[in-house]
DNA sequence: CTGAAAGCGCTTACAG
DNA sequence: CTGAAAGCGCTTACAG
């Protein structure tokens, strides 16, 4: 069944079919319903890659997720999906990980599938060195691409975020202001958000007037095993009384190995993870993390891809500010 | 840039670029050269859409999560996306959510997409009420459908799924041989996998000689809030000694609430989880977890598909044996 | 408000 | 081994 069928069991052209399947150009509202009624008998949707080959678009935006078994990562895409469909819009998914080659050849690859736009679960792909996001730039050059907590300024490149700097600055002050004096910051790979985090940190510390040293940021593995292994080989410095997570997954396993070492939370060590997701409530005792509105920032992107790709303007950027979720792992009164 | 561009460029008609670009019939091997050079020298990629409007594909699979925000369908489309990506496809990813006809809705909307099959990462898509399962069916008869973790038998649908009455067996067969008088299993939706894990528990009583009432299968919420309450209410039923959960996560919950009642794990009452994911061992203490071969079902699913889409015959049910992690929460003499 | 026709960029029998 | 040509099913100026 095409449009062609439809043109003739309902006795107007094919130019007529068209316009009342997209709403566009005039039709009378008597052939309208005349076209609609077979259509709708036929249960007829147009095919898409003619509809792609005529208009260049198959409403389908590219996600890129280095991890998606990374909660957190799940999670935006999560809610990208779903606002993306809202707009008729479909998501194709692309996970990398975290070598630059293999991201460069992801992009390619949803170029070549000419989708409309790209949307990067932001943080992981933004590398420290900045010339290594050259990839990021071209890529917006052929089509509008969404940052999704990252900031990179550029023409036709939308970035979305939370302060990460106010939020690891707020949850190394609330261990601070609680008597710590030597918190440590623990991340798994050396993004550029991570050095916004760890420069939070920084700030609440010299706030305190603590010194600090580049010592204090542990960039650990990323596999469980050997992280753990690392985390335990940390927490052997019994000077340190506070350890400021760049993710509740971290904060959650730090929590596993201080109990394993005997080391009470959060009498002896104060523990804060980061995005408030279920392991930071689900681990005992439940830890402190920090709400850095996902949702909101789903939907901004979406709202924003709306936006460009009808033509109009939008900022280049959004930031939002997130909270503190207090729980145990902070709070020695309870 | 088209295939009209190449040829003129490189001399030859542009059915022999096709011819080049796939690889099909006889192209010399000096003109291929020929062309080779030209396509590279522009970075030329075919247009998706018109090679999608003459083969009727588009070399794209779709991805039906219910909740990918879930860790364990996240760890599902990882390993799957993984193998789909090697055999050249890309993946569309639909979050569906619970309610059926938004399934039916995401199914017509993907066919609408011509993917060229459909992936369901199972258990959630298969409700008890067999009827209820007609949109399957029904999709089967446009587009191979490979069932992950469930079972149909039907034309066209392929099931890949692990043995989990025999893994809830063996998980509650290790309580009750530690002495377990009163286990108790909690699901969180009433699917046909809770069914067969609720089978595999109450054949490891009946081994063990105990009575079993459906009172001891729990339905509970999905919303953590309110299915910690419902956990804590029934921990107040101290007979309880082993609580056999349908997933990790409600294990690693059952855990906290297990806690915050002064209960002892294991001494008072055992736990369970199933899927053996980061909930499990990063629970504390670590819940032992059952290991249903993720990785291996989702390789698998994607070996069927590219032998079906081949036009070749595969088995219509692949069942792998799962393996039983065990961990604190089962283990009295640790 | 409606239709005829060109165009989008490929693939693939068919003929040579 | 290679090319001319039809066909895939839409959209959209253009003419009326």
């Amino acid at each position: 069944m095409n449009i062609y069928d439809i043109s003739k069991q309902s006795g107007v052209s094919i130019a007529t079919v068209s316009r009342v399947i997209n709403n566009s150009g005039y039709v009378s509202d008597k052939t309208r319903k005349k076209v609609m009624d077979v259509i709708e008998k036929n249960s007829y949707s147009p095919n898409v890659f003619a509809k792609g080959m005529s208009t260049a678009s198959m409403k389908t935006i590219g996600i890129l997720t280095t991890n998606i078994r990374d909660i957190y990562q799940a999670q935006c895409v999560y809610y990208l999906e779903q606002d993306l469909k809202k707009h008729g819009y479909t998501a194709m998914l692309c996970c990398t990980g975290d070598d630059l080659e293999a991201k460069k050849k992801h992009v390619e690859l949803l170029a070549s599938r000419k989708v409309d736009a790209l949307i990067f679960i932001g943080s992981h792909f933004l590398e420290k060195n900045a010339k290594d996001n050259g990839y990021l730039y071209a890529a917006s050059n052929h089509v509008p691409v969404i940052l999704l907590n990252g900031r990179l300024q550029h023409k036709n490149i939308i970035s979305i975020l939370c302060d990460d700097e106010k939020g690891t600055y707020d949850l190394t002050t609330l261990c601070l202001n609680q008597g710590c004096q030597t918190p440590h910051f623990i991340a798994t790979r050396d993004t550029m958000s991570v050095q916004h985090k760890f420069s939070g940190f920084v700030k609440a510390c010299e706030n305190h007037n603590l010194e600090i040293h580049k010592e204090k940021l542990h960039v650990f593995s990323d596999q469980p095993q050997e992280l753990g292994e690392q985390i335990h080989a940390l927490l052997q410095d019994k000077t340190i009384d506070a350890l400021i997570c760049a993710d509740d997954e971290i904060a959650a396993l730090v929590s596993r190995v201080a109990e394993y070492n005997g080391i009470k939370i959060p009498e002896q060590v104060m523990i804060t993870g980061y995005n408030n997701s279920s392991f930071s409530f689900l681990a005992s005792p439940a830890i402190t993390s920090f709400d850095n509105r996902t949702q909101y920032m789903c939907s901004q992107a979406i709202f924003a891809l709306t936006q460009v790709l009808e033509g109009k303007e939008f900022p280049e950027e959004t930031m939002y500010s997130g909270k503190i979720i207090e729980r145990e792992s902070t709070n020695k009164n309870e």
